[in-house]
DNA sequence: TTTAAAATATGAGATATCTCACATTATTGT
DNA sequence: ACAATAATGTGAGATATCTCATATTTTAAA
């Protein structure tokens, strides 16, 4: 992680102003922070002192369980908070935040202006906001998880992340983000294939059934 | 539903205050509300306009999916929100609430005071970390749903929900609860028994193996 | 008290998903 | 350019979980 001085930093801080988040000056508690690709933003377990707001970029929230799974279990897009359920409870065990791309972060120094953030009614909707939708998407995930077979929720991703007609994610992400066996994912896509929906290609799956993927993944809704 | 008045009413609001969440008088938008057993305090679908504080007793959230499958999401318990996303979200569509056992809320009026709340860091704060918590909650029953087995998930359900070594829920509910099939809630509960671990009598299951019951649940964290 | 509805129980056969082992490509760091 | 590492791909056999059918018992409503 770098801290972006001078120029950069004003660069960025004037492309995301966010003073209408808050309704006390915010900017002497700011710094802006570059984190390359692949770098982990919170360790997982650790205890985190710095809240930010990614104004840039893409993170993946990971957690270890007991018996070795890896769940990758959302991934957070540019723009939103990331820490902020540490600000509100001390002391709280964090999951792990690793970036996928380069990723540009306001980090709000919340040892200095808790106090104030915590006063602060304009702040505090906003995060209430996104306290409430977050519990929300993680419902919604966690009850179509428990109703819905792979192929639906599979066919979902698909559409979800594919990009002019072509699926080409990781697998090796995918099944972690999914919540299954990299074996079995690889088993339903080739069903896929084998039922017309995909076409392997060399670089990614072509999607040649639009409407019955669309189907599939409407069951869930 | 009945709204309580006279003694009844005092009654409550004096066991149960709530002032302290607010910066401003909360008292003339409260009304107290009973429900019975089994009734519906939000229908699933609808677009409610009323927040409540549960002060007493038990419930259940629910959905029901596209095809047909119901979960039952989690058991609310007194003291706590209900409702209260409708209120940062204008016009969401619901999820389900049923009651478990008789139970009393406080109802705030959000149309009447829905600005002041809005601007009330006090209350916002308290929400942010109640939503906050919900948020984890589900992440984590989420991501452990993904990487236990039914046999560790009930086990650790055995030890929440059994009084004095006997449990004896009903498994109608459960099994839309640990989001498993009745059959499959069934041969789980059978193989305890084969185990040694639990043992059937005629009203519920008692508890003979603490000590693997909680190895099992342990897993999960 | 009788009857209907809900809850409990169990068998049998299907499917969804997992584990493990191993072979084959890509990718990446030096 | 090479070696190490990560990602892909596949088979075989196990396990977790589901669906459906059907019987019995318990609970609640008329």
């Amino acid at each position: 992680m770098q801290i972006l001085t001078g120029e950069a930093r004003q660069y960025y801080i004037k492309k995301y102003p966010i003073d209408d988040f808050f309704s006390f000056d915010i900017y002497p508690y700011l710094e802006v922070c570059q984190f390359d690709k692949g770098e982990w933003i919170f360790q997982e377990g650790s205890y985190p002192d710095t809240m930010y707001y990614m104004i840039e970029g893409k993170t993946k929230l990971y957690m270890t369980h007991k018996n070795g799974k890896v769940s990758l279990i959302e991934y957070l897009e540019a723009p939103r908070f990331m820490g902020e359920i540490e600000l509100l409870n001390e002391a709280r065990y964090t999951k792990g935040i690793q970036t996928v791309t380069t990723t540009i972060c306001l980090s709000i120094a919340t040892q200095a202006c808790k106090e104030k953030l915590l006063a602060d009614a304009l702040f505090l909707r906003r995060l209430c906001v996104f306290l409430g939708e977050k519990a929300t998407t993680m419902t919604s995930k966690y009850t179509q998880n428990q109703a819905y077979p792979l192929e639906n929720r599979l066919a979902a991703f698909i559409q979800l992340s594919s990009d002019q007609g072509i699926y080409k994610e990781k697998h090796t992400e995918i099944c972690e983000y999914l919540g299954v066996s990299y074996r079995h994912l690889l088993y339903v896509l080739a069903q896929f294939c084998e039922e017309k929906i995909l076409e392997k290609q060399k670089h990614g799956y072509h999607i040649i059934d639009e409407r019955r993927l669309n189907q599939l993944a409407q069951e869930i809704q």
